[in-house]
DNA sequence: TTGTACGCGTTATCAC
DNA sequence: GTGATAACGCGTACAA
């Protein structure tokens, strides 16, 4: 017969004959009762098999210890990656998070801020881009952004313009004649935009002859599949004979770019050299490993739970004083030289 | 201003002159309500803008809405597809979902648990391997796991039998000399062993010569690529000019050993025939697409949510009567055949 | 159809 | 060092 329901503060009091108060105190404060008190109380609750109620100690001191997630979702590596590291930070933190898988509509991703709020999270981690950060910033609760549009809300990035730098740089160093860019139209205000302008930037200070391909691969195999095919052979009539640097925006595309011209010639020839973009498996585990700029996610994960602690922490005094304006981190990226870029 | 504390049913109830139960009932049986107060009540909502709290409405009736789950890492792609397919079930069944990354020691893994009940969680999804069967079936609380050992508990499973049953036949089909199993080690009672049996039975049943290799592969790249290579010669030596169909337990592997033929012949040789296990990405995605056995993990991550939402409304009766014996749901694979099979 | 009174299991504020 | 008592916000018999 079990159907015991939950043991409580009621029945541990009862049981030593000590009040419900001084039940809480145990765990709140021990020091304030006596050695054999404690002793007392803790056998008691051995016995009883006590076992803890958050939702009770929520509702009495209103702290959750929930953290709100929205990520777009989790077949590209670097979100679950990211998601993963997250949740890691329960080890540090101790928060637990609420995950929502989002970047539908406004009006979906409305509705799950709603059910978080109802949780009463303490905090929001927002990967998803579908609502702005202007509309986030209203809802009066700490946020943060990870690599995504944040004028208005804190946020922890990559730095793209670096990482778009450093490729080309690389690039640059094998004597390329040409250096190419191959990225998906995105909006100026995202941090992944800066790929392409720190690229653009190197090319221009270093007079290197570049070109930029925007194109829209859309997000299956096939469609990447046939655009890439249709700029590989962009590439190779207008371009022959020329020595090829091409800073590809992800490794999964870059992947399949590889893949193409391995295909075509049976080997990567020597006037391509090719690098991605998030050091995700498929770079080391490509037919050639691919170079890449991997991006920190475990350093960013960290920064941005413990960003939102400090905002969460700040909300918890009595008169919080809230950010006057969002505070923006910002981490390197690392570039990994590979057999692309190394022969 | 803000600091306005949540607006609460009392507040509410003032406004409208109403009682508090009223407004109650007007959220859980509004019906009962004319539908002129009804009005009156919703603009009252409106006008103080309410916000549900779901944490005062558990500790008041009990259902927190929530499922814990233990999984063991995002990195590999069945584990996060899976994860974000569970996720996705909010949509159909509105259970919200409590993560862990499991899968370290069984005392950590025991104290997440412990976390996960004092949140009230109304049941468990488990995909991580540490805890026994027997142990998670003693916690009385509904529990499914996914693809691990699963004696004492619900489970919902690919058919691994029938995976292996079908690798092997695809290869048998192109007439190959010898049949191969490349697996890790693993104990019998996983269902991923069910791979190796269906495998051997069919080679036995067609008295098709096949050999078991079981190796260590460990879990980075650097180790799996060192085993593969060395297993490669073995094949090599003891089987060269022989028709060799090689069925690898999992994509990953299948990948790594996939470019270490080609890149050692340029392509895949004719004696060569290979599929993998999963259809992830990298399957996909590799400079030949490999054959693979497919799991449903959209399938199966729905049939483990709605078999735990069985178990948890049967909890929710005045009489719950528990499932006598474990139920365990198998989710046929699905075969892809691509170009390391079908050249 | 609507209201009263109490319970859910803790924490916080006073007293002693 | 310990104990009453009142929150916390909502659900629900039971009463009207």
């Amino acid at each position: 017969m079990r159907e015991k329901k939950n043991v409580t503060f009621r029945e541990i009091a009862d049981y030593t004959h000590f009040s419900k108060t001084t039940i809480s105190r145990y765990f709140n404060n021990p020091d304030s009762l006596t050695l054999e008190n404690q002793q007392t109380i803790a056998d008691a609750l051995q016995k009883l098999g006590y076992k803890e109620n958050k939702v009770a100690q929520i509702l009495a001191n209103g702290k959750t210890e929930f953290i709100g997630i929205i990520i777009p979702d989790l077949y590209h590596h670097y979100y679950s990656e990211m998601l993963s590291q997250i949740l890691s930070t329960y080890e540090t933190f101790h928060y637990k998070f609420l995950v929502f898988i989002g970047n539908k509509t406004e009006e979906i991703e409305r509705k799950y801020i709603q059910e978080l709020l109802a949780y009463k999270i303490e905090g929001l981690i927002i990967l998803s881009h579908t609502i702005s950060s202007r509309e986030l910033a209203s809802l009066s609760i700490p946020i943060v952004t990870i690599e995504r549009e944040d004028k208005y809300v804190s946020s922890v990035n990559t730095d793209n313009y670096m990482g778009g730098y450093q490729a080309a740089a690389l690039l640059a160093r094998h004597h390329c004649d040409v250096l190419f860019h191959i990225n998906a139209p995105g909006s100026e205000d995202t941090p992944a935009y800066g790929r392409l302008l720190g690229f653009t930037d190197f090319c221009r200070e270093q007079q290197q002859e570049y070109q930029i391909f925007l194109r829209e691969f859309g997000h299956t195999y096939e469609t990447t599949l046939a655009q890439m095919q249709s700029l590989l052979e962009e590439l190779e009539t207008h371009y022959q004979n020329q020595k090829k640097g091409i800073f590809v925006s992800n490794d999964t595309h870059a992947n399949v770019l590889l893949n193409l011209i391995i295909r075509k010639y049976g080997t990567l020839p020597d006037d391509y050299f090719l690098i991605g973009f998030d050091n995700s498996p498929i770079s080391r585990e490509a037919i050639l490993p691919i170079s890449t700029v991997g991006q920190q996610i475990d350093k960013i994960a960290y920064e941005a739970v413990q960003l939102l602690v400090e905002q969460m922490n700040e909300q918890k005094k009595r008169k919080p004083v809230p950010l006057e304006t969002p505070v923006h981190k910002v981490i390197p990226p690392i570039l990994f030289r590979r057999e692309t870029t190394e022969k």
